[in-house]
DNA sequence: TAAGATTGATCGGTCAATCTTG
DNA sequence: CAAGATTGACCGATCAATCTTA
C-alpha cells in the first residue's frame, strides 16, 4: 500500500452508503417495472427521452448523448425496441450518415401505461423518504460531481 | 396518465441528476479499474468485503447479503474468481449445506495492487468534488432511503 | 481523419429450476 | 417447507472491428 492516501472513516461510510443506495434503488425499480409492465428500465428511459420531444423523434447520437450511453449500446437497444414495435428509424436528410429514432403509437401507449406505477415506485422508494431540503442538497451535490454538463465522453481523448 | 401524481420540477431534476451521477460514476470507476488492474469492479468489492475480515473468509450467503447481491449472482461471481485463483471455497462444518469463501494470496496481492489507483479515482471523481458538509448530508440521506439496515430481500414474500 | 452508426463476440446479471440439508 | 447453494438459459452491456459519409 505504501503512501496511498486512504479515505477517512466518514468519507468511506458515505461512499459505501451511496453505492448501496444506488444499487438497491436500481434493482428495485427495474424489478418493479418489469413486474408491472412490458418495459425494462432501459426501455423506459429511452421512451421518456423521446416523448419529451414535440415530434417524439431524435437523432440516434443525441439519444445516446442524453442518456450517457455508448453508441453501440444505443444502437443495440434501439434495434431491439424497433423489433418490438416501440420505435422506428428513418434516414436523416441533412446528414446521410445519420438516422432518426421516433416513438411509435405502441411506444407511447406502452410508456403511458407504465409511467404511473413507476412514478409511484420512485415516490415510495426515494422521494417520500427525503425532505425537501435533502432533495435540494442532493441535487446540488450531484451537479458538483457531474462533469460540467455534457462531458459524457467515455474515452479520454 | 389520468390521476397519476407526478413529481415536482424540483424532485424530477434531483432524481434525474442522481441517476446520471451514479451511472456516470459507476462507468468511470469500472473503466478506470479495468484499465489499471486485472480486476473488475465486482471483483474489487468482493475482495474488499473479504479482506475486511480477520481471516479473509466468510460464508457465501453473508457475502451476498453484505453486497446486496442475489445468491445466484454471488455464486457465479465467486466461481469465476475461484477459477482465476483469487478465492477458494471450503465446506462449513456446522452447517453442511453451506460453504466458506476465502481470499487467496493471489487475491490479496491483486487487491493491494489495485487499491491505490482505485482510491485515487474515488477521490478524484467523487470525494474531492464535495465538501465535508455535503458528504455528511449525503450519508444521512442515503440512510434515509435505504431500508433499515439489512432489508435486502429482492422478492417481496 | 473523424463522426454517425452497425455488428458479432464475449462477459456479467437475472430468472427459474434443482439439489441438499436444517 | 425453508435456507444455502448451484446450474443453464436468456438478456443486456461492452469492446473492437467495420462501413459509410462529412
Amino acid at each position: 500500500m505504501a503512501g496511498a492516501r486512504w479515505l477517512s472513516e466518514q468519507q468511506q461510510q458515505a461512499w459505501r452508503a451511496f453505492q448501496r443506495t444506488q444499487a438497491w434503488l436500481n434493482a428495485e425499480l427495474a424489478r418493479d417495472l418489469s413486474l408491472h409492465s412490458e418495459l425494462s428500465y432501459q426501455d423506459y428511459v429511452v421512451l421518456v427521452a423521446l416523448t419529451d420531444r414535440p415530434g417524439g423523434s431524435m437523432r440516434l447520437f443525441e439519444l445516446g448523448r442524453r442518456l450517457g450511453w455508448e453508441k453501440s449500446r444505443t444502437s443495440h437497444q434501439v434495434k431491439r425496441m424497433q423489433g418490438r414495435g416501440l420505435l422506428d428509424k428513418s434516414a436523416c436528410g441533412q446528414d446521410r450518415r445519420g438516422a432518426y429514432v421516433r416513438v411509435t403509437d405502441d411506444g407511447r401507449r406502452a410508456i403511458e401505461s407504465a409511467a404511473p406505477s413507476h412514478v409511484d415506485a420512485v415516490r415510495r422508494l426515494f422521494v417520500d423518504r427525503l425532505t425537501d431540503e435533502q432533495m435540494v442538497a442532493l441535487h446540488a451535490l450531484c451537479e458538483a460531481v457531474l462533469p460540467s454538463s455534457s462531458n459524457c465522453t467515455p474515452g479520454a481523448p
